[in-house]
DNA sequence: GCGCCGATTGGCT
DNA sequence: GCCAATCGGCGCC
């Protein structure tokens, strides 16, 4: 897949100023333009995750309190918010709504599209599942970094709408991974025919202890 | 100041 | 499936 130019459009901060669910659903199938270090990737957007701020207990935002990590989570829409996980990765969000509302978007996978061999050189690896298929992989695939985190979206990094969703696209909603708290939200939007989401949708708590008991 | 925890990943059993 | 790596935020002393 590549990128037509005459479509490619950078989204306007107008997009990001909705609720992070809608944002989220919507940014599926839009194409992520880094330039970090001078050298161009991008990647066609298979996974996120709306985080609400204040009233979601699983988001840095939550109850609204600021601190020095998470402020760039209190800008304005369309603001980029890089931050450290297990110290190790680096996780990227745009935020969404309204000043201050704390709700963001997490992306979580790409379908890799340019600069594939800088990802592979950044990665260390060679499959191409493996470049962008998770928050912390992408980032390092794309050259994030906290020197991203509070700038605006236009920046370095853009998002530009490439056309909508393909014909073969399946949009599908599950509940967010990785998290303990509001663990049953259904947050998380992907393209489930995608190869390259960060995991498939999980199998609900019922029938995955049924599976277990079967020995399945 | 100290200890625990996490929006992850990669390697090993 | 299990676990370590590694660090900032947070609760608690």
């Amino acid at each position: 897949m590549t990128i037509d130019k005459r479509a490619a459009k950078v989204l306007p901060v107008s997009f990001f100023a909705r609720s992070a669910e809608i944002v989220a659903r919507e940014l599926l199938g839009a194409v992520v333009v880094s330039r970090s270090g001078g050298v161009r990737t991008a990647g066609r957007i298979v996974e996120t995750e709306a985080y609400l701020g204040g009233p979601d207990p699983a988001s840095h935002g939550y109850q609204l309190r600021q601190t020095p990590r998470n402020r760039a989570l209190f800008g304005p829409p369309g603001t980029w918010y890089v931050y450290r996980s297990y110290g190790i990765h680096w996780c990227t969000n745009l935020v969404c709504q309204s000043n201050g509302s704390g709700s963001a978007v997490l992306l979580r996978a790409l379908e890799p599209m340019d600069g594939i061999e800088t990802m592979r050189h950044r990665r260390g690896v060679i499959a191409e599942r493996l470049l962008c298929s998770g928050p912390g992989r992408l980032c390092q695939a794309l050259g994030i970094t906290r020197d991203l985190d509070g700038t605006a979206m236009r920046v370095s990094e853009v998002l530009v709408r490439e056309g909508a969703l393909e014909r073969a696209d399946v949009v599908s909603v599950s509940t967010r991974i990785g998290i303990t708290k509001a663990a049953d939200w259904p947050l998380r939007f992907l393209l489930s025919s995608s190869v390259h989401v960060s995991r498939p949708i999980p199998r609900s708590p019922a029938s995955s202890k049924a599976m277990k008991k079967r020995g399945g």
